[in-house]
DNA sequence: CGTTAGTTTGAGGCAGATCAACTTTGGTGG
DNA sequence: CCACCAAAGTTGATCTGCCTCAAACTAACG
């Protein structure tokens, strides 16, 4: 997140290589699998889903330039409970500390940045959660859309991924949309996947 | 969680204190205030809350004997997003670290521990968010039940807290446990705040 | 013994999931 | 360039989980 301090160049203790222009769908890796590295964004998006056992993804988080993503699993349990898909063609490094402990002493500013970012997810994931459990789905879209719109607008959201980020199904997302455009709320587009928001 | 490789006496660069026996409901500190410590549970039980404007309480996070809490806050935004409330009378050692660079520095296996902690609980809250998206009450509350008495027998939990652990109403908690109790999936209890999960 | 907090039960209503059908868009291959 | 197909969008009609409100009961406590 922000300006990152570093590039993943400087890192010592460790193994890196380029994953070049990786195309829309190429999955990173996958929810279970056994944590070996995690990954730099240099350009492109990636998403962070979680899947339950009933097939249902939720969005989690999103990850564009000059974002870190995947290491929280090399600091906890050592399995991925996330799914990374590329939602915009991607180029990522594939960092693979040689160990842990010895990278987070030899790199000590981006373990700290790393923790940083960490405890920001989970302030964002506890409110979300917090909010998913009181809040209607008018305010987990109109959140959604915000946010996605706002901090993600090289992307064309689809209702399907608002819907999965907010935590409710793609049709409610779609009727909601459409109840706020009418009220202005959002700005009305020809194309139905170029939301733009307008206010709040 | 599990065992600590140390306790807070050996840690250096920072000020410790003792809180003796705080009775049950005394609040430790508030969601919105600028963090500049972070505790230890010596014995007792503490709850952690996050208030949503309509002033929904969600229950997020449990901490016992030998348990640290209230550090994200240090490494992310400088302020609580959770209150901090005894469930159990206990007594606590609040650490100030002087410097947190320094501090982190300093007693690198605590560093790695709150890191630990930290990613377990990311991944935690997540899949709880992705079951709060998707998930019915009856499942929600029996994850909630089953979680909260064998993770913490000692405690006598309510409805209302079980509720506000699993994100749904008091009179749902206990319509759905009624029920449970009538499948025989719960022990039968004369006491309702006396739960006892049978199987699963 | 009144007050407060949690428990319990019932009735009513609605948000949103579910199911289904049809349209639109975009991409691919012949 | 057109035919075809997959994926997303759209809309309508149910159906139901659970929130909400209300009221009464029990236990603990100063």
């Amino acid at each position: 997140m922000e300006n990152h301090p570093f590039s993943p160049q400087q890192l010592k203790h460790c193994h890196l290589s380029v994953l070049h222009t990786l195309e829309k769908g190429t999955l990173i890796y996958s929810q279970g699998e056994i944590a070996k590295a995690f990954y730099f964004v240099q350009h492109g998006l990636i998403g962070l889903y979680h899947i339950l056992e009933s097939g249902k993804e939720s969005l989690l988080r999103i990850y564009h330039t000059n974002d870190y993503f995947g290491f929280r699993t090399l600091f906890g349990e050592n399995r991925y409970h996330c799914t990374a898909k590329v939602l915009v063609e991607a180029t990522l490094i594939h960092i693979q500390p040689d160990n842990i402990q010895q990278f987070v002493q030899h790199n000590p500013d981006v373990g700290h940045f790393l923790l940083k970012t960490l405890a920001n997810e989970l302030q964002d994931a506890e409110h979300r959660l917090a909010k998913a459990a009181y809040n209607k789905s008018l305010d987990k879209v109109i959140d959604s859309i915000y946010f996605l719109t706002e901090t993600y607008p090289e992307y064309c959201w689809t209702y399907r991924e608002i819907a999965e980020y907010a935590g409710c199904e793609t049709e409610t997302a779609i009727r909601i949309s459409k109840e706020l455009k009418r009220n202005g709320l959002l700005k009305n587009t020809p194309h139905p996947s170029k939301l733009q928001k307008s206010s709040v």
